[in-house]
DNA sequence: CGTGTGTCGAGTGTCGGCAATACGATGGTG
DNA sequence: CACCATCGTATTGCCGACACTCGACACACG
């Protein structure tokens, strides 16, 4: 008799499997800014139909990581140097409100070491831009599910493809110093220390720093 | 001949209309908090294809108007108070970054007049409340505005919706006294005056006001 | 009487096709 | 040679139909 409790199955829908597909497809660069996303051309290759696709295509639009061109024809989304600036501005006030409510919170200094913790996946291998970016976007979410808002991370995560795009934008050279565990240990600090506004200025220092790298046109 | 210059037409996509039409109805209270969107229904009613409606239903799921139920089943959302009370801290973190930016821009006084303009939309007419509610929501957008980060004013938009479900939701009575044109006055004067810090703390004061009386429950 | 099974209605998931539109090539014309 | 009408093509907008899943209910069977 089989007493093994079989694995319980994928029930994502061809949408979200679409979804990811495109999405990192994006985000690896298979497609790259200003790139026409054809609706008949990803139906084929996905083997999927076109208003799947569409779907898709539409949430990603949403994100941010696709905009309408010509004739409502979606293409990857190139960010300015503006812009990079003025996502990072966000970012920076969205995880100074995380950083002072997580001060505010009880969990104070569970949440520290959680951050703490979650800092040492940064120093595992710096080499590894794509470990790293998903260690140190991790990181900050992390500081805003800590938070408890669950508003704040819907807000993050809106930011997020755009935050994607403009790293994998830039080769691995300029990247490597700005995800270091040394830059964001600071952080930690502050949210034990339980100062607000030293944490909040720390926060936007990070962003800043970060900011004027991933402005600069390449 | 005719010399009158023709109204250019309406260039909007039926997926577009649906959209507004759909998003009016449950901001109108047309549907409530947790009815059930049917794509039949709905298609049925707007006389378009249900493919047509499910593109508008998941871009309003996107907006967090709506969420998926029991079997993938779309009903209208419900903010709980806490969810309330996080929605508004997020605009104040947002409106803080607003505020910032404006008095640090070189067209800070021009900008203060614009917003102490749109203050006068919200004393015409203080007994109807739609009214004041756009004249609200529209000087806060316009605080974002001009504040000139695009990022920004879209992560505000990603918050209007839930917003606006969740003033709506209120009968006339709560909304009332925390729309005037008085409650507003010294955010303006914050700008004109040019201290970041203050003007933050009016921010705040002013959504922390807002927060508590929505968070109430009705 | 309880249990498992078939059936049915309501809903969403997915698909392929037709229609509309804009763009570019092509060829004709002054 | 410049200009313009025309046609083909690439691409999205929109739709109707079929497939699948789920929950509720009835029903036979032990």
């Amino acid at each position: 008799m089989a007493v093994e409790p079989l694995p319980s199955l994928d029930r994502s829908t061809l949408r979200e499997r679409a979804l990811v597909a495109v999405r990192s497809a994006i985000l690896t660069g298979r497609y790259g800014p200003g790139d026409h996303l054809g609706e008949v051309e990803l139906a084929g290759s996905l083997g999927v139909s076109r208003g799947t696709v569409r779907e898709a295509l539409r949430h990603l639009q949403q994100e941010g990581l696709v905009v309408a061109g010509a004739r409502g024809m979606l293409r990857v989304r190139a960010l300015s140097p503006q812009e990079v600036r003025e996502l990072f501005a966000v970012r920076a006030a969205l995880e100074g409100l995380a950083i002072s409510e997580l001060i505010a919170s009880p969990r104070r200094q569970e949440a520290a070491a959680r951050l703490r913790a979650e800092l040492e996946r940064l120093e595992e291998d710096p080499d590894d831009v794509l470990a790293s970016l998903e260690a140190d976007l991790g990181f900050h979410l992390l500081l805003c599910q800590l938070a408890g808002n669950s508003m704040l991370v819907d807000a993050w995560r809106h930011l997020e493809g755009r935050m994607r795009v403009t790293i994998m934008s830039f080769g691995e050279t300029t990247a490597k110093g700005l995800m270091s565990a040394q830059r964001h240990l600071p952080i930690v600090e502050a949210v034990e220390r339980g100062e607000v506004p030293a944490a909040r200025a720390v926060i936007e220092a990070h962003m800043a720093g970060a900011a004027e790298a991933y402005a600069r046109p390449r």
